[in-house]
DNA sequence: CTGAAAGCGCTTACAG
DNA sequence: CTGAAAGCGCTTACAG
């Protein structure tokens, strides 16, 4: 273990050398300034003892840790499963280690974590955390710090982010369901202070009016949470505000579980009475009833991209701050069919 | 950004002391050493000119990182988020930081994930990967690394870990099915070389014995892996074999779904015509058609339980290893009805 | 109660 | 091409 650890002092010992020769010879980039002779000597002898590079020591004499930390609103969110494995795999390609942090749904523990993190030295922060106005975010990325959004963007001073076009996919929803005849179609969004929210009911309305519908203010509910009670909670009072609607056009899969659940309690059947879309396309999304027509983002592209753009930053911390948007597409399942009449 | 962070130094200066009293102050184990008064003025300007402990530089002079590494077989599969938040939370809470890392699907990236994570001085390792026989665990755990297995145990030469009790859990289940009439179960078996699939086994076995069931060699197969595609291929097998059968057991939820699809494929219907279970509760398996009746596993509380047994073992490395066991729940939903005659 | 010094294991100018 | 030395930012015996 640890504390028994071969150094390189131990394998400069071995091999007979100064320890600065051996520190040249176990760094690829420094390996040709020594002789290939000793460099050969030195390696036996590394692997002779089993030599391991001491990162911690290493971090602190060089300043750079090749360490990245990942804060995420909720790590048992299937949605960000993906999302993180496309970043911690782009990172180990790359020689990086992930540190993957939980900030609690509330987000309480954001700032403590991100001050731990700062101080083993991380060379950057991949955030999934962003609200639309995001002081943390903005701090991180102002104080120079190399820092990537991720899913979630802010809006006003721009920081570097990785999401997918949600106006772009809210469209690719409403052409499909005018497409079905649907005209009176009913937004449940989800939270406006994240920009998946705001940017899903920004792209429903400039959908809606490219396809020459009206959208109504009086059909637009807004859910508490992305989860399945709130759903069902704003369905219902969309259900119970009187007006007449075909198809109701979710922010989120959670949420449109809960509007199909809502009408179910009053007894409409999706899609025969009503359409109902979800987002993300979450695993299992397609073996529930009905299966459900939905908009699949490209998590693991996303963190992948997210991932490369943080090492480019941590490369040339200065660059211009770029907000790269991955194309999400449209799945039809059963949920949706032609409006009922 | 780090490279202007304040140092124990600056504090120093500012406050007109040595470096070694700011040391002393700021550690609330030693700061009684110092007067009220200096630790006073110290405090004051730490917090003013924003002093943050350089964790890299503190791991490598005590030789104690508060860095907990998990591995995991696929972060992205939705069995293991719920242990990963319980492992983070139970970490944060005792102020360490914890490094997921996913070896990918064949474990390849395992053996320099665990070099890794031991070179940043990691104090400790979660491995959420084992296979019965798993030679780097028995490893890491021989040299006197601390060790605990999560939700999958090895046999052989004992290493700490904490499961659920799988052969509990599949008592559950036969008793269940027993209880309901069925006589003939078949069992669709999870990969063997993991602890999971073994103990559901033997579970299986061993419950049927005890129902006065006989655990025909002739209904049971053995899926590849845990996913959909494995589940269908094996109940395929078989319904294919000719042999009666009214209830099918499966080792985990994706198998299950798999084989509610094979029977589908043949006109059968889940459960009027063959009942069948799943395990683990997977998120939105209460969502498709039919719920699934299946075993709920106590993630969270398996990883913070993994956790704590960790922390106990980096206070004290030698101590005696235990297997702890977790009791699983029955969930009865709708597919599962009386056996059909 | 406080300071001065050594040293954790590395990397990297600087000599030779 | 190789060695000797300084120093990253801390903690911790050792003095006084």
């Amino acid at each position: 273990m640890a504390s028994n650890a071969p150094t390189l002092k131990m394998v400069a010992e071995a091999a007979g050398v100064h320890l600065s020769t051996v520190s040249r010879v176990l760094d690829p980039a420094r390996r040709h300034l020594v002789s290939e002779a000793v460099a050969q000597r030195i390696e036996d002898a590394a692997r002779a003892i089993g030599y391991q590079r001491d990162m911690a020591a290493a971090a602190l004499r060089t300043r750079r840790s090749r360490l990245v930390g990942v804060l995420v609103p909720d790590i048992a969110n299937p949605v960000f499963a993906p999302i993180i494995a496309g970043i911690t795999g782009e990172l180990f390609d790359a020689g990086y280690s992930t540190i993957v942090a939980d900030v609690g749904k509330d987000g309480a523990r954001q700032p403590q974590l991100i001050a731990d993190l700062l101080s083993r030295r991380a060379d950057g922060l991949i955030l999934a955390t962003a609200l639309l106005d995001d002081p943390a975010a903005r701090g991180a990325h102002r104080s120079g710090t190399p820092v990537v959004l991720v899913n979630r963007a802010t809006d006003g001073e721009p920081v570097p982010a990785v999401t997918s076009d949600e106006r772009r996919g809210m469209g690719l929803v409403i052409d499909h369901l005018a497409g079905l005849g649907h005209k009176r179609i009913a937004h449940l969004a989800g939270p406006q202070i994240i920009s998946t929210g705001a940017q899903r009911r920004a792209g429903f309305d400039a959908a809606m009016r490219r396809s020459n519908l009206t959208p109504d203010p009086l059909i637009m509910v807004e859910a508490g949470a992305y989860d399945i009670a709130s759903g069902r909670a704003a369905a219902e009072k969309l259900l119970a505000s009187g007006q007449r609607f075909t198809a109701i056009a979710t922010a989120n899969d959670l949420l449109a579980i809960g509007a199909i659940q809502a009408l179910g309690a009053r007894n409409l059947i999706c899609p025969r009475d009503i359409s109902v879309t979800g987002f993300n396309d979450m695993p299992l999304i397609d073996m529930i009833e009905p299966p459900l027509t939905t908009v699949r983002i490209a998590g693991q592209e996303m963190g992948r991209a997210a991932a490369a753009m943080l090492l480019q930053r941590i490369q040339a911390p200065g660059s211009v701050v770029e907000h790269r948007l991955l194309a999400p597409e449209l799945v039809v399942r059963r949920s949706t069919a032609p409006a009922s009449t």
